[in-house]
RNA sequence: GCGAGAGUGGCGGAAUUGGUAGACGCGCUAGAUUUAGGAUCUAGUGUCCCGUGGCGUGGGGGUUCGAGUCCCCCCUCUCGCACCA
C-alpha cells in the first residue's frame, strides 16, 4: 500500500484564513474546557456526523451496545464509547460513510422501583434521566448521529416490536404455554434461562425458584442448529464468546429410549448419548419431579419416596447442581424392562437427575459412567461391564470408577465385539427397527421466556376471550399503549392487570367483553432489534425499511461488556434469523466483528471504622473522617458497592474530555481490563499540554511554510519518523484496535519533535510533523486537535483532512544500524548503507573492536546476515 | 472435570513473520529554570560486583546460528460452563 495520496492542502493560502481568523497568535496555555464547548457545539450546529444511504462512499456501521438510562454515566460508559469513537472516527477519516448510532435501552425495573420508592412515574423518570444522559454523552465529545437517537420505551419504537410478535405468532414462533419457569421473589417476575446465574436472578441476585405459570416463550431453539453453525463462521468474534454460545446451545448427539414398566401400561423414555452401554444398564433414575414418579411409588415404599422427593425440593437449585452433592437416591418399588434383553431393572428417583434436561430420566450404567457407578457402589447395585478396553479385562466388583474410554462390547448379546463407536450407531438403528428408540438430537437450549409481570415494559398485544380464546390484537389497532395512569406499589402483581380499563377490552374476533395481557416482554426483546432500527428511525411503514436496513446492516463492528456473551447476543442473533425469515430483512447475522472490552477496575480503600472510603475520603493515605490510616484493598471492578469509582463528569471538570478519552485509551488494550490510576491520568494531561506547546511554540515558525518533499540530515530522520508513525498508527488502529501502542507512537513522534533542533531551518518538516500528529490524534483526542488544526491555519475540520497516507520513499533510510552477535550474544553495532553488500558487512562487523575481543583465537563457522537487523557470527 | 485466556522491571503495558527484551506512560533519581510549585525542560532508571561483563520474559527440557515468540512436560492465576445422562 502506498499512499501520498492525500497530501496536505496548499500551506499559504490557508494561513491567510488562518489569519483572519485568528490575527496569527494563540494562547499559550492548553485550557480543555474552552476548547471543548467550542467544537462540541460546532459539531452540533454542522451536524457534522449526520449520515444517509446515498453516498458514493463505502458503508461502516459502528455500534457501541447503548445504555441503560440509569441518569448517570460511568467509567464503563466512557471507555466503550471512547473505543468506539476512535474507530468511527477513524474510518470516517478513511473516507468511509459511518453509521454511528446512540439511543436508550429504556424499559425496565430501576424506573419502576424508582416509582414505588420516589412516587416518580417511571415514564418521567427514564426521560429524565435520558436528557440527563444524554448531556453528560456529548461531554465526552462523541461522534454520533443523534438524529437517529431514540428510546425503547417509545410507543414508536415498541408498537414495531408488537408487529414483529403477531407475525412471529402466525409463523408459530410465539406460542403460550404452562411450565416451570424461574421466579424471582425480588424482582417479582418470570426470568429466562439465560437470566439465570448460578440459580440466582442476573440482575438482584436474589435466589431464584421454581414456578407453574402460562407464559409466552419465543421458539428460539428452531434455530439451535443454524445458531450452532453460524457460531464456527463469526470469526469477528472473540473464541470465548462463541464457547460461551456454543457451551449454552449444547447440542448433543444421541438416542432416546423407551423402557416399558413392568405390570403397567406406560412407557419411561430415557436419552442417552451412550446406547452403546445399554445392555450395561443395571437400573434407572428419574428425577424426582418426574410426571411418572408418584405414580410408580408402591404402597409400602410411600413414605419413604415422599420423603425423599420433600428432601430435594427443599434443597436449592445452586446445591442441586453443584457437582459435590452426595448422589443420593430411593428406590420406587417399580422395574422397567430393558427392551434389548428384556432385562427387570429397578426404577430410582435420583437426586442428581435434572427434569430440565433431556427426557428427566436416564438409563444408569454404573461400569461406564461415573455417577452411576457411584450411584450403584452406594445402594450396592449390579455393575455389569459392557465395555473392555484393548489389552485389558475390566471387573465390575473390582472397578474404582467408571470406564468411559473405548473398546469392544462385551454382555452385550449379538453386538458383543463391535467396536463401540460403531455400535452406537448399530444399536439405534435396532431400536429404531423394532420402534423402541431413535437416534434423536438433545440440546440444552430452551425456548425464550418472554412473559415479565411487570408494567415498564411493551405490552404483548393479545387479547384473552372466553369464546375464541387468545386472540392476537389486530394489526390495524396497534400499538397497545402502556397505560400512564397506574398505581405502582409494589404489592400484589402487576400494575396492568389491575388497571380496568386497560384490561377490559372488545374480542377482537367475536366482539364480546375479552381481557388483555397484563404481562409485558422481557426488556431483552427491545435490544433484541434495536441495532436495525438505527438505519431507519424514523420509518412509519414497518418495523424496518428494508432497503435502508440492508444498505448498513449487518454492524460492522460492535462493541460492549462481556456481560452479555450468552444473553442479549444471542436473543440478538436469534431475532436477526427470525426478522430475515420474516421477509423484513436480508442478513444471517447482526454484528460481524465483536469486540468485548475489560472493566475499569480500581484499587479499593478501606478504613476500619468507616468502611470502604471514595477516592475523596482519603487524603494522604488517610481517612479524612478519623485521620486512621486507610488500607488498601484489591484491585476491582469499579463500583458503588466498594465505593472505588470516579465520576466522568468531576474528571471531565478536571482535566477534559480529552484527557479522559485519552487515559481510557492509552492505559491497557481495549480487551483487557484497565486499572484506573490517577497519576496516568495526569500523564495524560502533560502529554496534551505538550503538543498544544509544541504547536503554540512553533506557529510563527511554520506559517507560510511548504511541506519539502526532499530533505536531508535531521530533517530527514524526521521526516522518516513522520511517515513511520502514519505507518505504525494506521496498522495499530485499522482492525486491530492497538490503540494504546499507536498513541504510544505518537508520542514518540512527539518527542522526536522536541528533540528536532534545527526547526528554524526546517520549518516545512515541522509543519509537517505537527500536522501529522494532529491528524493522527484526531480519533482519540478530538477537540484539541480540531482546536490545533484551525489554529495550524486550516478551514475545515481535521475530519475533513482525512487521514494520512504514508509515504513509502520517506521511509528508507540511507543508513540502517546493525547489531552484531557472537554466538547470540550482542557484541556490537555498527551503521552501514542500506544497500550494503554481504562481504562489505560481514568485514565491517569482523573488525569492530569489540568483536574481535570475542573471536580471536576462535575459528568462525558461519555468518548469519539478517538484512536490516543484524549480523550473527558463529564461532566454535 | 471441560472450554477460553493470561503469567515480561517498582507499576500499567510493548515486542505484527523466530532476529537488539522492556517501546510508550507512571513512579523514582539527579540537574536546569523559577519567589515558589504537584508547572516546564534535560539526563538517568531490568538486575548483579564500579566498568569490560554475567544474569534475566512462571519452572524444567528440546528445536535453532538465534526463542518472550515454535515443540514437550509441569506450576500458578483469571473468566465461562459443569452431576448435561
Amino acid at each position: 500500500m502506498t499512499s501520498a495520496d492525500r497530501s496536505f492542502p496548499p500551506v499559504r493560502t490557508l494561513i491567510a484564513v488562518a489569519d483572519a481568523r485568528y490575527g496569527g497568535s494563540m494562547d499559550t496555555q492548553y485550557i480543555p474546557k474552552n476548547v471543548e464547548s467550542k467544537w462540541q457545539n460546532n459539531w452540533q450546529e454542522t451536524q457534522a456526523f449526520r449520515v444517509s444511504e446515498d453516498s458514493d462512499k463505502p458503508k461502516y456501521y459502528l455500534l457501541e451496545m447503548f445504555p441503560y438510562p440509569s441518569g448517570r454515566i460511568h467509567m464503563g460508559h466512557v471507555r466503550n464509547y471512547a473505543i468506539g469513537d476512535v474507530v468511527a472516527r477513524f474510518k470516517r477519516m478513511q473516507g468511509f460513510n459511518v453509521l454511528h448510532p446512540m439511543g436508550w435501552d429504556a424499559f425496565g425495573m430501576p424506573a419502576e422501583n424508582a416509582a414505588i420508592e420516589h412516587g416518580t412515574h417511571p415514564a418521567k423518570w427514564t426521560y429524565e434521566n435520558i436528557a440527563s444522559m444524554r448531556t453528560q454523552l456529548k461531554r465526552i465529545g462523541l461522534s454520533y448521529d443523534w438524529e437517529r437517537e431514540f428510546a425503547t420505551c417509545d410507543a414508536d419504537y415498541y408498537r414495531w416490536e408488537q408487529l414483529i410478535f403477531l407475525k412471529m405468532l402466525e409463523k408459530g414462533l410465539a406460542y403460550k404455554k404452562g411450565s416451570s419457569v424461574n421466579w424471582c421473589e425480588d424482582c417479582q417476575t418470570v426470568l429466562a434461562n439465560e437470566q439465570v446465574e448460578d440459580g440466582c436472578c442476573w440482575r438482584c441476585h436474589n435466589e431464584v425458584e421454581p414456578k407453574q405459570l402460562e407464559q409466552w416463550f419465543f421458539k428460539i431453539t428452531d434455530y439451535a442448529d443454524e445458531l450452532l453453525d453460524w457460531a464456527d463462521k463469526l470469526s469477528g468474534w472473540p473464541e470465548r464468546v462463541l464457547a460461551m454460545q456454543r457451551n449454552w446451545i449444547g447440542k448433543s448427539y444421541g438416542c432416546e429410549i423407551e423402557f416399558p414398566i413392568v405390570n403397567r401400561d406406560d412407557k419411561i423414555k430415557v436419552f442417552t448419548t451412550r446406547p452403546d452401554t445399554l445392555f450395561g444398564a443395571t437400573f434407572m433414575s428419574l428425577a424426582p419431579e418426574h410426571p411418572l414418579a408418584a405414580g410408580l411409588v408402591s404402597d409400602e415404599r410411600k413414605a419413604e419416596v415422599d420423603a425423599f422427593i420433600a428432601e430435594v425440593a427443599r434443597q436449592d437449585k445452586v446445591d442441586r447442581t453443584s457437582g459435590e452433592l452426595e448422589k443420593k437416591g430411593v428406590f420406587t418399588g417399580s422395574y422397567a424392562v430393558n427392551p434389548v434383553n428384556g432385562e427387570e431393572i429397578p426404577i430410582f428417583l435420583a437426586n442428581f437427575v435434572l427434569m430440565d434436561y433431556g427426557t428427566g430420566a436416564v438409563m444408569a450404567v454404573p461400569a461406564h459412567d461415573q455417577r452411576d457407578f457411584e450411584f450403584a457402589r452406594k445402594y450396592e447395585l449390579p455393575i455389569r461391564i459392557v465395555i473392555q478396553p484393548a489389552g485389558d479385562a475390566l471387573v465390575g466388583s473390582e472397578l474404582e470408577e467408571a470406564y468411559t474410554g473405548p473398546g469392544l462390547l462385551v454382555n452385550s448379546s449379538q453386538f458383543d465385539g463391535v467396536e463401540n463407536e460403531a455400535a452406537k450407531e448399530q444399536i439405534a438403528e435396532f431400536l429404531d427397527q423394532r420402534g423402541e428408540g431413535r437416534k434423536t438430537i438433545n440440546y440444552r437450549l430452551r425456548d425464550w421466556g418472554v412473559s415479565r409481570q411487570r408494567y415498564w415494559g411493551t405490552p404483548i398485544p393479545v387479547v384473552y376471550c372466553d369464546s375464541c380464546g387468545i386472540v392476537p390484537v389486530p394489526e390495524a389497532d396497534l400499538p397497545v399503549l402502556l397505560p400512564t395512569d397506574v398505581e405502582l406499589t409494589g404489592e400484589g402483581g402487576s400494575p396492568l392487570a389491575r388497571h380496568e380499563e386497560f384490561m377490559r377490552v372488545a374480542c377482537p374476533k367475536c366482539g364480546q367483553q375479552a381481557r388483555r395481557e397484563s404481562d409485558t416482554f422481557d426488556t431483552f426483546v427491545e435490544s433484541s432489534w434495536y441495532f436495525a432500527r438505527y438505519a431507519c428511525p424514523a420509518y412509519t411503514g414497518g418495523p424496518l425499511d428494508r432497503e435502508a436496513a440492508n444498505y448498513w446492516l449487518p454492524v460492522d463492528q460492535y462493541i460492549g461488556g462481556i456481560e452479555h456473551a450468552v444473553m442479549h447476543l444471542l436473543y440478538a442473533r436469534f431475532y436477526t434469523k427470525v426478522l430475515r425469515d420474516l421477509g423484513m430483512l436480508d442478513v444471517d447475522e447482526p454484528f460481524t466483528n465483536l469486540l468485548t472490552q475489560g472493566m475499569v477496575c480500581k484499587e479499593t480503600q478501606r478504613c476500619r471504622e468507616h468502611g470502604w472510603l471514595y477516592p475523596e475520603e482519603v487524603v494522604d493515605g488517610c481517612c479524612t473522617h478519623c485521620s486512621k490510616p486507610v488500607e488498601l484493598g484489591r484491585t476491582e471492578k469499579m463500583s458503588k458497592s466498594k465505593k472505588n469509582v470516579i465520576d466522568p463528569n468531576q474528571l471531565i471538570d478536571q482535566f477534559g474530555a480529552d484527557t479522559a478519552r485519552l487515559f481510557s485509551l492509552f492505559a491497557a488494550p481495549p480487551e483487557k481490563d484497565l486499572e484506573w490510576n490517577e497519576q496516568g491520568v495526569e500523564g495524560c494531561s502533560r502529554f496534551l499540554g505538550r503538543i498544544w506547546r509544541a504547536v503554540a511554540d512553533n506557529i510563527e515558525l511554520i506559517s507560510g511554510a511548504e511541506i519539502p518533499t526532499e530533505v536531508d540530515g535531521e530533517a530527514a530522520d524526521l521526516k522518516r519518523k513522520i511517515h513511520q508513525t502514519i505507518k505504525k498508527v494506521t496498522e495499530d488502529v485499522d482492525g486491530r484496535f492497538h490503540f494504546n501502542t499507536a498513541i504510544a507512537a505518537v508520542m514518540e513522534l512527539v518527542n522526536a519533535i522536541y528533540s528536532f533542533k534545527s526547526a528554524s531551518e526546517n520549518p516545512g518538516v515541522m509543519r509537517e510533523a505537527l500536522e501529522t500528529v494532529v491528524r493522527l490524534l484526531n480519533p482519540f483526542v478530538p477537540h484539541i486537535c480540531e482546536e490545533l488544526w484551525a489554529q495550524l491555519g486550516h478551514e475545515q475540520s481535521v475530519e475533513v483532512a482525512g487521514w494520512p497516507g504514508w509515504d513509502e520513499e520517506a521511509l528508507i533510510a540511507d543508513s540502517v544500524t546493525l547489531v552484531i552477535q557472537v554466538n547470540g550474544k550482542v557484541r556490537g553495532k555498527i551503521s552501514l548503507a542500506v544497500d550494503a553488500a554481504r562481504e562489505a558487512i560481514e568485514a565491517a562487523a569482523l573488525k569492530e573492536p569489540n568483536v574481535q575481543r570475542f573471536i580471536t583465537d576462535k575459528q568462525v563457522r558461519k555468518i548469519i546476515v539478517v538484512p536490516g537487523r543484524l549480523i550473527n557470527i558463529v564461532v566454535s
